[in-house]
RNA sequence: GCGGAAGUAGCUCAGUGGUAGAGCAUCGCCUUGCCAAGGCGAGGGUCGCGAGUUCGAAUCUCGUCUUCCGCUCCA
């Protein structure tokens, strides 16, 4: 039997098997940072491929991008976040309620429990990180590291389509880190303040079918997150009312995956219209519309965004991936065994190699030439010693395959390959493992 | 940001003013040999960090950082 795991759970896993880990924690952390370990690391970097290969190198229609995390200061007075990042906000010191200084009808009596000249001085939060570009620290040198990538895309939009000579539908993706003031980091690394984002803005023709293209994209993600085996009762699309979505989205849609702690945004697909174009337009005054033949006119193409947290994502990969299995041993003893249900593309290891005696030369030797024979194909570990805890080992971090050299090995060259889920195993011809596993594992660059 | 609780080895914790501990984990050797936890041994902690009180602080006081729970925030 299987059960649902605990956050303390998972988050016990990745530290011990080196996935995530606090970031500067010998200095006592830092709130909303972490560090990715060589497991977590590779996890990461497998859902980001993952996601790059459905969404870009498996398409004609998208090219691939990557902008400077630092951008004109005037990029985010033309994206609102200058001025919605800027909030000034005041706390009542008796009910503890915090309100918007400039939402206040009276600025000296709290609206929710009537306390006069009970608020705090109005404070600024800025939830945009701030830095500086030169030696010199004067105003005209501040800068803000980016909230969300997809600002350096828009910027460059007129460079992408002429050089890349593409025309609407066509879309323009990227992976990279944003960095946002969080007021409450938490629940391991759903909420944090530097964080990687993969987002697609999917550039279309006001024709009318901006509604289809809408749903081919939401369906793409859907496919996309079942293809990687996420439970599906633990996934939702929800479709965000007219009063959750800003005035401009013309639709939109929240990825939602039931956490331990609750329903947790994944990504967001979101039509907006031709919003983000238009605010670059009127602030640079540049012009960024296309002409089309068949009417002879400019048009601003209209815009569908998906948008989704990669350090999200790979915590949902981890959470999902997990369970706690019980079952009874051959003496009838109740044993449990934790292992992670990874996709094979985002298992950080996919095959494991073992000497079955660590004091035989021969074995050892053999299994590392297995082991170095598989490499190019597979992420490969070799590892020796005590059978039983070798396989443990490799399910708590997810391994699919353990391929096992012993002394048969040794007489007709077969190995046992054992699989991780249903824990059955079967003989092999050492000669034949890539055969073998060219049926069951992706090979790099295939998912 | 507010209130409450907590922080001792990688993990779980014991240790209430007098020499820093256990179990598990890790590493080595032996044993076993196809689903962990058999034997022997080793490494690993200035007790979150910084001040203070004291002859002496893991222990008492103050500050600070971090984590968890609740509120707030959710741009």
């Amino acid at each position: 039997s299987a059960q649902n795991a605990t956050m303390d759970e998972i988050t016990a896993l990745a530290k011990r098997r080196g996935f995530i880990f606090q970031s500067s924690e010998i200095y006592g952390g830092l709130n909303g940072f972490w560090d990715y370990g060589p497991l977590g690391a590779v996890l990461k970097r497998n859902v980001k491929n993952a996601w790059w290969r459905d969404t870009v190198e498996l398409r004609d229609d998208v090219v691939g991008f990557d902008s400077s995390i630092i951008m004109h200061p005037q990029t985010w007075k033309a994206s609102g976040h200058i001025d919605a990042f800027h909030d000034k906000l005041v706390d009542c010191k008796i009910c503890k309620h915090r309100f918007r200084f400039d939402h206040l009808k009276d600025t000296h009596q709290c609206p929710d429990c009537g306390s006069k000249e009970s608020f705090t001085e109005p404070r600024n939060f800025n939830l945009m990180m701030k830095t500086q570009i030169g030696p010199m620290e004067d105003t005209a040198s501040v800068a803000y590291l980016r909230p969300e990538t997809a600002q350096g895309i828009f910027v460059n939009f007129k460079n992408v389509y002429q050089t890349a000579r593409k025309r609407p539908p066509f879309g323009i993706a990227q992976i990279g880190k944003s960095f946002r003031n969080e007021i409450t980091p938490g629940n391991f690394t759903f909420r944090v303040r530097e964080f990687e984002q993969a987002e697609l803005e999917y550039f279309i023709p006001n024709d009318g079918n901006d509604m289809t293209l809408f749903a081919q994209w939401v369906d793409r993600r859907k496919a996309w997150y079942s293809n990687y085996g996420i439970k599906a009762g633990r996934l939702r699309f929800y479709e965000l009312t007219e009063s959750e979505r800003p005035h401009y989205a013309r639709a939109g849609i929240d990825v939602e995956y039931l956490f331990p702690w609750g329903w947790g945004e994944l990504e967001s697909i979101a039509h907006r219209g031709t919003y983000d174009l238009d605010a670059h337009m009127n602030l640079s005054g540049k012009d960024l519309r296309f002409f089309d033949e068949a009417a002879k006119a400019h048009y601003t193409p209209l815009l569908i965004e998906c948008s989704a947290g990669m350090d999200r994502t790979a915590l949902t990969m981890l959470v999902d991936a997990y369970e706690r299995e019980k079952s009874v041993d051959a003496q009838g003893k109740e044993i449990e065994r934790v292992v992670l249900r990874f996709h094979p593309f985002i298992a950080p290891v996919q095959v494991a190699i073992f000497s079955l005696a660590r004091n035989k030369p021969d074995m050892v030797q053999k299994a590392r030439s297995i082991e170095l024979g598989l490499r190019p194909l597979y992420r490969t570990q070799y590892d020796e010693g005590n059978i039983g805890q070798l396989y443990r080992r490799q399910d708590e971090i997810g391994t699919p395959f353990c391929v096992t050299v012993d002394y048969e090995t040794l007489d007709d060259g077969t190995v046992t390959v054992r699989e991780r889920d249903s824990m059955k195993q079967e003989r092999v011809a050492a000669s034949g493992l890539q055969a073998y596993f060219a049926k069951s594992l992706p090979v790099s660059g295939s998912t």
